[in-house]
DNA sequence: TAGATTGTTAATCGATTAACAATC
DNA sequence: TAGATTGTTAATCGATTAACAATC
C-alpha cells in the first residue's frame, strides 16, 4: 500500500479528520458522515476533503455519505496508525519529562492511540536509572544500542540546541526514520528521514506579529 | 505602522531570517549579508527572502546585500519584538510547568528575548500561591483581573482539552490578543484574536505516515 | 423515482521561482 | 568602470474551490 507523492498539506490534515471520526464513533446516533460535515468538524472546505481522501481510495457512497467507523480505520491504516509505534524521547529535562508524561498519559488511556514512548536518553547520571510514569530513561551513551533493541523508529528531541544536531545524526544512525525536534535550531537529516519541527519560540515570534492593533 | 494583510506563510518566515541574523549579529566578521546566502541558512529560496523583506520596505543595497544589524532590528520591529510582550500561561502541570522554564530561561539568558512569562494560572490550590522560576502561579479564578492589571496580550493554553474553549474565552474577555494553544482540540476566538495551535499529537500522527519504507 | 452526496475534472486562487532592469 | 545584488515584474507551480456527471 504506497501512493505516489502525497503532498504534506493534504497529510497534515488527516489527523484532523481522524479526530472527527474517533470521537464521533462514541456516538450511536451517527454512523454516517458528509464531506460537508466533517470538513465543518475539522476545519476543512467539504470538496477539500474529497480530494484529500480520494488520494487514498474510494472511501464514500455517493447520495450518503463517509461510514464513520469504516473511514476511521482506513486514515488509521493510511498514518499507520493501526499498530504500536515506540518512541525515544531525548532529553529528560522538564521538557521532555513533560512530553513523557503527555504522551504516556494519552497512550494509557485511549488504547487506539498507538504512539508510545518507550525510552527516554539524559546525560545527567543522576537521571539515568530513574523513571518517569513508569518510562526508563537511559544513558545518552545507550542510545543506539537501545534504540536498535527496543525498534524505536520515531523520536523526539528535547535537548538543548547545541546538542540538536548531534542528536539527530546518533537517531538516525541507530536507525530512527522520523523525528520531532523542539529545539530552537535547524537540524539537517538524510534522504529518507522525516523531521518536523516544533519551535515554541518560533510560534510565539510570529503570534507577536500580530499583537500591534 | 501598518502594513496591507500580508501572508501568514510570509510572517512564519520572518523569524527563521531573524534568528540567523541573531547569531550573525555577534560575528564581528560579518557586517553584511545576501538574500542569497541568508537564504541558505534560513532554509529558504533567495528570492523569496528578497520577496518577503520588500513587503515591508527597502531595506537592502543594490550589489552590496543587507546590513545584518540594521535588518536584524528592522525584523525585530516588525514582528513587535523591540519591547517586552507580556504573557500568561494556563495550566500549571507538567507541560505549563516546562514551558515556563524553558521561555523563563530565554528571557533570562537573551537581553533582546522580549517574551517574558510572568504569570501561571492554576484551578489546582496546592499550586496557587508558589512559584516556578520565580514566575507567580495565580488561581485560575483572578484570570481576568491578574490578565488585565498586569497587561497581559498573548497567552499560552496548556490545560485538558475540556477547558481549552472555556480558558480561551476568558483570556480574549480579559483582553489577550494571541494564543498559542498546545490543547488538542479546535478551539474557537472571534475576529481580531489571533490563535496558533501547538498539537503534539498531531505531529507525532502525521511523521507517523512517514514511517512506512 | 427524487434527493443527496460522492469522486473528479476544470477554474481559480495564491505562493514560489525565474528573470532582469536599476543601481550600489 | 565592472561586478554584484537588490527590488520587482512576469512565469511557473501547486493547492484550493467550484461545478457536475455518476450513482447510491
Amino acid at each position: 500500500m504506497r501512493w505516489k507523492k502525497i503532498s504534506d498539506a493534504v497529510i497534515r490534515r488527516l489527523p484532523l479528520y481522524l479526530r472527527v471520526l474517533d470521537e464521533l464513533a462514541n456516538d450511536p446516533n451517527t454512523q454516517l458522515i458528509s464531506s460537508q460535515d466533517l470538513g465543518v468538524r475539522a476545519g476543512v472546505g467539504p470538496a477539500l476533503v474529497r480530494k484529500d481522501l480520494a488520494w487514498f481510495g474510494e472511501f464514500g457512497k455517493q447520495g450518503v455519505g463517509y461510514e464513520v467507523k469504516f473511514l476511521r480505520d482506513e486514515l488509521r491504516r493510511i498514518l499507520n496508525l493501526d499498530s504500536e509505534i515506540k518512541i525515544a524521547i531525548v532529553g529528560a529535562g522538564s521538557l521532555g519529562a513533560a512530553f513523557a508524561r503527555y504522551a504516556h498519559k494519552r497512550y494509557a488511556d485511549d488504547s487506539s492511540f498507538n504512539l508510545n514512548v518507550v525510552a527516554l536518553f539524559d546525560n545527567d547520571p543522576g537521571k539515568v536509572g530513574t523513571e518517569i510514569d513508569g518510562i526508563p530513561v537511559y544513558s545518552a551513551n545507550e542510545m543506539q544500542e537501545r534504540v536498535r533493541e527496543l525498534q524505536i523508529h520515531m523520536a523526539i528531541i528535547a535537548v538543548p540546541s547545541e546538542q540538536a544536531q548531534t542528536t539527530a545524526d546518533r537517531l538516525v544512525a541507530a536507525g530512527v526514520k522520523a523525528i520531532l525536534n523542539f529545539a530552537p535550531v535547524k537540524i539537517n537529516v538524510p534522504e529518507g528521514v522525516h523531521l518536523a519541527s516544533a519551535d515554541l519560540s518560533l510560534e510565539l515570534q510570529c503570534l507577536a506579529y500580530y499583537l500591534r492593533d
